[in-house]
DNA sequence: CTACAAAACGACCGACCGTTCGTAAATATT
DNA sequence: AATATTTACGAACGGTCGGTCGTTTTGTAG
């Protein structure tokens, strides 16, 4: 929020503390997230979260919806620009490998990580999550469905394809920092390109994919 | 270890600490692991369990240790009974799904939930997940090369095959106590069956399979 | 310049953590 | 039965955590 041109100067720390907040969250977990070390990251005393944030479960939540907005911005759109059908599934993964390739950011994927560790672990936290999940589900098995309804796909299922996409996509991050960027993301690329030339109707379309 | 057909005290107290720790570390996390816990949780002193494991880090350890020997009981021994080929990579795939369907314990799978969270973690731990996971990639790898080899499949990579195999079995565990078990894990069947299936030399090899 | 409101601060609290240590109980040996 | 040795115990320590509160600093308006 913004006055006059300027920043408000609460705002400033605001964002500051969620970039930092989801920084080491991604690292050390979301309930890991230590206030001590955030505050101290950023050179500010602990007390003055509570300020913004009544708790830290409502921190958490904060860091939640703000690597839900980075992923928008940052995978999302940039894929709804290739054209529907096969080759707009196809533009997702892809940038979803590349948004973590680019970023040498150790950490891997914020949501699978979250998803991970709250697994077991019913709550706010667990509830939110679920709901991310369940949206993203959903918007990948429309683009599955709408490149079956182009014609570009024969005797599939949207739904389990969408979750071989998925798949792919998390185990990638996972194993990236353990045995390596190059081999991972190139079997994860390779992987879904031969599923996909085998339940495309047309092959020539996938010719451009690298 | 036993002598002259009787339990030693502490064995009885070692095996049954390990899987109380193995439950808890699932669930909370391996870092989130609490000796407190495990201790209150068993009825036995916290101080004790400083006889048998010189620290946290020393029961983490072998807590993994613990999982690798179950997974090895009940995952891999039993799919190594099917035929060589296609039908053992399946049966592997299979026995993975009904390992986590039939304990309705919660926390997924533990070796996933660890390897994500110690992603972007250095250390002892970290090294040890890593020389698990990069074994068991090649155990996977060797299934699916001797498949290539027995002429089941046609134009297919076992390295990338083996990494689509490994992401349908993890991400199945992550999304299963979210969206439910029923739909996931059909999922994560249906996905492969439809891939071996469009890689097949012979489907009629596929026809017994679910 | 003064006065007011918002925001950041530092000190502190209770709870839980991993770890240590002296002691008591249980087992094994003579 | 008495001794020696192993094993488990309870109390306590230092440290970090999330959270609270009174005070001081900062920015804004009259």
């Amino acid at each position: 929020m913004t006055v006059d041109g300027r920043l408000v100067r609460g705002e400033r720390t605001r964002t500051a503390v969620l970039d930092q907040a989801l920084r080491l969250a991604t690292v050390n977990g979301l309930d890991g997230l230590s206030l001590s070390q955030v505050a101290d990251a950023l050179g500010v005393s602990k007390s003055g979260l509570f300020a913004h944030w009544r708790s830290k479960q409502a921190l958490q939540l904060a860091v939640i919806e703000h690597a839900r907005a980075q992923w928008t911005d940052e995978v999302i759109k940039p894929a709804l620009r290739s054209p529907r059908g096969v080759r707009r599934l196809w533009a997702l993964h892809d940038r979803r490998l590349a948004f973590y390739e680019a970023r040498v950011l150790p950490g891997g994927c914020f949501f699978a990580n979250a998803n991970f560790e709250f697994n077991a672990r019913p709550g706010v936290i667990r509830d939110r999550l679920g709901v991310q999940l369940d949206d993203w589900m959903a918007f990948l098995t429309r683009l599955a469905t709408e490149a079956v309804e182009n014609g570009d796909l024969r005797r599939v299922d949207p739904g389990p394809l969408a979750f071989l996409v998925e798949s792919l996509g998390v185990c990638a991050v996972m194993q990236a920092p353990v045995l390596g960027h190059d081999v991972t993301f190139r079997h994860a690329r390779r992987a879904l390109l031969d599923h996909l030339r085998a339940v495309t109707t047309d092959p020539s379309i996938l010719a451009e994919l690298s």
